[in-house]
DNA sequence: TTGAAAGCGCTAACAG
DNA sequence: CTGTTAGCGCTTTCAA
């Protein structure tokens, strides 16, 4: 601890104070095998004396490999996104990768130029949700050269690999489910974005799967902003307000079907008897809540996970297997959905 | 188009395809205002054309400077971060920085590797949550040479600079609002994390003004891991089984507190005539249930800002003011602390 | 098992 | 306003 100056340490820092070329403290850094262990032990010695920090901008360059992985996600707000994260991680971490993460807010631009901050890094892959980008996004993400995967969605044509759910097939089946219980006048309360595609797809297949069935939405509201709680409480109740003959309510996330339940419940109204609900995304944090809403999970830790996979074993150079991977959801009915 | 080869872009390749040296495309690219107009014009085709997205590996090499900032914090489900987050990109993408996070799930090992991990990166500075770090970690961040903010929590001395509040102060406050409504049987329900210092600190605060006051905290719950929502729900059920007479229930966060509130109007229980409650946070994502929840705001998205603000103002060699900025969080009553 | 030399792709510094 | 030269701190490659 006797350095005075601001100086950055290098790695002939440590090659002098160990007495060891400058190649051979490398090795040693690097985990290889091809160093004696009294050698290692006086660089190991000299790097903790020093307290040195390699330089991977270095490192980097002169070796054309960085070890990060570009995951980007809309945005981190959406309860959604951690657990698709930490499904990343775990995996990356595994393969010495190292997960970068860039939000866009869902705003095509903003994703553009997270897009191009990412790659100027020169990442060892790409992980970024949804299949919905602008030509330039498309066009750089074919010129970065390496494992790109599209997440959360499988409805369209990845530029590369993809992992995810098909969001219109969950709409319709939660349509059949309800349908096959016997619901008739259903509504349907959901998230005003139209940049949300994968929220769109599951809308429009709940629609066409009613539609099969004979039976036409009745009443549906879409919202912006707020919370969603409050927003869930408020547009169940004007709904009712209007549509007083409904006999369901589809939410298009577990968050404002809860505000919902807890409205139906304040005014005594009987669920499932009076009034059917279901939200979609199997979010545990809603554990707790006087009725389990029924919902579908989403397989957000299993596609972080399988996503992580197909980039680590291509960027290891094992066969990553095929090229899109349809994970498939299983409705959780909870208490809001059977009628007894 | 016309490319084949898997070979990266180098500026080489646009100084050649617009035939300006590589000096003056990297002018260009870097936005100096002492290029010509036709030529920053030729320059910008021929880029587009080519699809070239510059190497930032080998530019921050040669500039010895990199626009990224480390943000290490705990864990991403906590959803006090993503606001923090927030607050911290908002500010530095106004300067041209970018933050880079890294999550250490509460391990003091596991920040002692992201620490390194990113100090490897050599970024401009590095914002982190807690003023409790090992020995190792305090080192790293002393040897950076570069600006550390300390978030969250300002009860300790920082390596350098600190954001946050005075949790011991939070739970004081709290302590005092709820005697000085006039409760005086109090119960406490937090997470069992002894390496959550702030939520400790609150309690320690919490405690320590009771005594002040003449009471003694009359029960106590702990709990690890599972639903926050389901486990406020049990956790207050045991602890008014065993603890009837109590008249006031302290939890350490909103979402157990939620749980516990829907329980307890489940019951039939008056909140606050019965039994008053509050949390701690200020989580917007309850506003929707049945009461407001009396709580306390953590100032999540300033402390992001002020942290970010500081570190772009130092990045900039401009003065950042002082070093240690307490915020002072404010008592929200909700409905569930004023008795009527 | 170790070392010496030659870059990686860009930018600082200076010259014109 | 534009170009030339000399590195940035590592790792690759080759030789000992």
């Amino acid at each position: 601890m006797s350095r005075q100056d601001k100086r950055p340490l290098t790695l002939r820092d440590v090659s002098e104070a160990s007495g060891v070329s400058e190649m051979t403290v490398s090795r040693v850094l690097r985990n290889r095998d091809d160093v004696s262990a009294r050698t290692r032990e006086k660089v190991l010695a000299a790097v903790r004396e020093l307290g040195y920090v390699p330089n991977r901008i270095a490192g980097g360059l002169a070796s054309q490999r960085v070890n990060l992985v570009a995951v980007i996600v809309p945005s981190f707000g959406n309860l959604v996104f951690p657990e698709v994260l930490s499904g990343i991680s775990e995996v990356l971490e595994a393969d010495g990768l190292q997960p970068v993460v860039g939000m866009t807010d869902y705003l095509p631009k903003k994703e553009e130029r997270v897009l191009h901050e990412m790659l100027s890094w020169r990442p060892s892959g790409v992980i970024v949700a949804g299949l919905e980008h602008s030509d330039p996004a498309r066009a750089m993400l074919r010129a970065a050269h390496m494992p790109v995967v599209e997440i959360m969605d499988t409805d369209g044509e990845p530029v590369d690999a993809a992992v995810g759910i098909s969001h219109r097939r969950a709409g319709r089946e939660m349509a059949r489910a309800i349908l096959a219980e016997g619901y008739r006048r259903i509504g349907f309360l959901g998230t005003k974005m139209p940049l949300d595609h994968r929220a769109r797809k599951r809308f429009e297949g709940f629609v066409e799967a009613l539609a099969k069935g004979g039976v036409e939405l009745e009443d549906r509201a879409f919202y912006s902003g707020g919370s969603a709680l409050a927003k869930g409480r408020e547009m169940t109740r004007d709904m009712l307000g209007r549509s007083p003959e409904l006999d369901f309510l589809y939410y298009s996330n577990d968050l404002i079907a809860a505000g919902g339940l807890l409205w139906l419940m304040e005014q005594g109204i009987e669920i499932p008897g009076r009034l059917g609900l279901a939200g979609f995304n199997g979010l545990t944090l809603l554990d707790g809540l006087p009725r389990r809403i029924a919902t579908m999970d989403a397989c957000r830790r299993e596609i972080g996970r399988r996503a992580a996979r197909i980039v680590a074993d291509r960027v290891a150079g094992r066969d990553p297997g095929e090229r899109i991977v349809t994970l498939t959801p299983t409705i959780d009915e909870g208490d809001t959905l059977r009628r007894r």
